[in-house]
DNA sequence: GATAAGGCTTCCAGCAACTGGAAGGTCAAG
DNA sequence: CTTGACCTTCCAGTTGCTGGAAGCCTTATC
């Protein structure tokens, strides 16, 4: 049961054709090989890094790091203190956006609560939005 | 002391000289008029309009929402209900994020916790990887 | 009046990470 | 042998800007 087309690789990683072929042309997974037609030839160790980095990047890392946490995934000899390093810098990203995003929830919901909502035209919402900055910092 | 160039215009609402062409560009916030050299010429008005929308923006507003959002600004009949049901669409989905993230960061956590952090390869962040889903949902 | 610095114009390209579509080659089934 | 599903490449678009190049316009200085 070696290769496989690309269409069956991505079933079995769970990703879409086109970003299977996306990451083949990034240098992310690449495939074993070509079959004599031009066809990607998957084999299931590409399937199953296709699978590992869906699950990565799920996790939020980025396909930059998606890349290196590859190299160690492959590399027996790693040391586990470089993945965590790895993950510990994406979890102080994620806190650091959640930290932002809570803010400016926090400031929107008592805005929204502030407001009428019915149908005179003074809301606090456009007030904020008129002359005063969110707390939270930027979002997205 | 009407019309200003795009540099004051842009220093005066606190946005780079190059978003303002950019929303002048889509449309979002144009310009009073042109000088007769082709420099646009912003009004106090639309300097106001453009603070309005980095405020909207900074509170995570899309593009398309701070168009719909300038248009109740604009509209002195408006009515807040309008505002609010904007801002509560808004709400909803921030709060939806956030529990994704939560969720993501409670697991990522947890993962890097279990991770020794040493020099021995064994890593419980990729077995995660490898073979777990994360609870969170989809990241970004 | 000439010149240099700075601000303004347009257009083009690129960021992340895909996604959609067009035009066309390939393969298995009936 | 034809149909239909699958594969290929390439181009364009998404969001919201941001950077750069080439070239006017304005202002200050000499």
């Amino acid at each position: 049961m070696a290769g496989m087309t690309i269409g069956k690789a991505a079933d079995a990683a769970g990703l879409p054709v086109k970003t299977v072929r996306y990451y083949a042309d990034i240098g992310l997974v690449q495939p074993e090989g070509r079959s004599a037609s031009g066809y990607r030839v998957y084999g299931p160790d590409d399937v199953a890094r296709l699978a590992f980095v869906r699950r990565a990047r799920a996790f939020g890392f980025s396909i930059e790091e998606c890349l290196d946490l590859l190299g160690l995934y492959g590399d027996k000899g790693r040391a586990s203190a470089d993945v965590k390093r790895l993950a510990l810098a994406h979890l102080e990203r994620i806190e650091e956006r959640l930290r932002e995003m809570q803010g400016l929830r926090d400031e929107l919901r008592r805005l929204a609560d502030a407001c009428a909502g019915d149908d005179r035209p003074d809301c606090p919402i456009l007030v904020a939005m008129a002359s005063g900055e969110p707390k939270g910092g930027p979002a997205r």
